[in-house]
DNA sequence: CACCAGATCTTCT
DNA sequence: GAAGATCTGGTGG
């Protein structure tokens, strides 16, 4: 397992996000290969970042592979990298293939195709929470590999949000089963 | 399968 | 007071 060097986060999200798809995502032993990103800029109006930092967002404007993580509407949390200043990608979805029964357990299902379809499902599958959020992505606890195998990443729409819906900045690998949801469809 | 309400916290108007 | 980078369990086709 090679561990991806800190000059692959220090660029734009959307470059970083389409080189995830198809790398390793691990927390604490658990995790698999990276199916389903999404890409949040600076300049971005769907992005946390966006109105300037907060107390909530911090991490987004620390320094790049490290863990922003936010509760979303009240109840879930959410895994995003850092990447350059004011930019991160979420992460969506894994093909879960370490740690399977922990993730089994913290799910509290056995479904594998919905076990961490979806940013809230792959936290909590991983163990995630707000104590985590700016924790470095550096080969302990938390660590990014590059993959096995090259892969095709298909870009289109990001999902669940009302503003800048056009941007491309969803990428998925072609043909997983394990997706939140097949591109194409509008959230 | 599609649609909908409910849960519950942070920020914004 | 409302909306949001969501998920689950209900109802109805």
């Amino acid at each position: 397992m090679r561990p991806l060097p800190l000059s692959f986060f220090a660029r734009g999200a959307d470059a970083v996000a389409a080189d995830l798809v198809g790398c390793g995502l691990f927390v604490r032993g658990a995790g698999g290969t990276i199916v389903e990103v999404e890409a949040y800029g600076a300049e971005d109006p769907a992005s946390h970042s966006f109105r300037g930092e907060r107390v909530a967002n911090r991490a987004m404007f620390g320094p790049p592979a490290h863990a922003y993580v936010y509760r979303s509407y009240g109840i879930h949390w959410c895994l995003n990298v850092v990447c350059r200043r004011g930019e991160a990608v979420l992460f969506r979805a894994i093909e879960p293939e370490a740690g399977r029964d922990a993730m089994v357990v913290r799910r509290g299902l056995e479904d594998a195709r919905r076990l961490c379809a979806g940013p809230g499902r792959l936290a909590q599958a991983l163990g995630v929470t707000g104590a985590d959020d700016g924790r470095a992505f550096d080969g302990g606890e938390f660590v990014l590999a590059a993959g096995e195998r090259p892969v095709r990443a298909v870009a289109c729409s990001r999902i669940g949000i009302s503003k800048a819906r056009e941007t491309p900045w969803r990428f998925v690998l072609e043909g997983s089963r394990f997706l939140s949801r097949p591109p194409g469809v509008r959230a």
